[in-house]
DNA sequence: TTATAGTATGACAATCAATTTCAATTGAGT
DNA sequence: ACTCAATTGAAATTGATTGTCATACTATAA
């Protein structure tokens, strides 16, 4: 699956006629070998150790593309730092977040997607994507 | 309700012992007469409108107290700009944002609310608030 | 009412994440 | 290898938000 992103970022970056560099290799490499969630920071962190030479506007202008082809997507906490995300094709899931440790926990419920649908359709809305995040105790922090 | 709103803010006021002043008077009307979701700077312009001597900080400081005296709720869009709406006692909103046009609709669901409990209580997650928003392209937009 | 102590204010500086600028460099097709 | 647009890192810049500080004000006591 690593590979179906690499090669989709690549189809991406060709078809809009830009180019593949050591330094977006080195970002993508870093964003693939990490957790789900990662803010700008951890990721340019974590490049720097691979390449101290990358700059962190070039970190950004990365995860802009890496959003913009798909293979990943922006997420807000409201802490004011994006992060971004891997997208699994067509999958959505949604967020548990615990405002004690900060720790980030997935789920995916069908049930709650259908009805946002349902409701998006009686106000003709439609969706596009959408945020559904819980923010409280995690189990480990309630202990 | 805006008796009321205006009641519970300056209790929670007096009770932290911090003082009701003109300009908080002035941010508190404004706020109260205006639209549901009011990003920080709309808010300065309609204060301003009123009494042109009060300061960008001075707004900034007292939405964070109607947020923490929970009259007010902060939201974020991911534009960059914190949003505040008001809070209807123990009432929870949930959001359909136009990426079109801006606008944002409103809407309640029982059902997506106690599925949302369910999961967290898989997870032994203990809820404090939520998030859930759709994205997409609005009614009129799809014209 | 006046004194008093602590809070609030506005102007401006500072911060923080994110973006832009720009001169120098590099990638990809020819 | 050559050309040209795309890319880069460093530094400057932006835009939102917060902090600083001297002055002004509020609320309570006297």
């Amino acid at each position: 699956m690593k590979r179906s992103k690499k090669k989709q970022f690549h189809e991406f970056m060709s078809g809009k006629g830009l180019k593949s560099t050591r330094q977006r290799d080195v970002v993508l490499d870093c964003f693939l070998a990490s957790d789900r969630h990662m803010s700008t920071e951890e990721l340019y962190m974590k490049v720097r150790a691979k390449n101290p030479t990358i700059g962190y506007a070039t970190v950004y202008r990365t995860l802009k593309l890496f959003a913009e082809s798909g293979i990943a997507r922006e997420i807000h906490f409201g802490d004011g730092q994006t992060r971004y995300e891997h997208v699994a094709e067509g999958e959505h899931h949604d967020h548990l977040v615990c405002t004690r440790c900060g720790s980030v926990q997935e789920f995916e419920n069908e049930t709650i997607e259908r009805l946002q649908q349902e409701i998006a359709d009686q106000f003709g809305f439609q969706v596009e994507t959408h945020k559904l995040e819980l923010y409280g105790i995690c189990a480990k922090c309630r202990q």
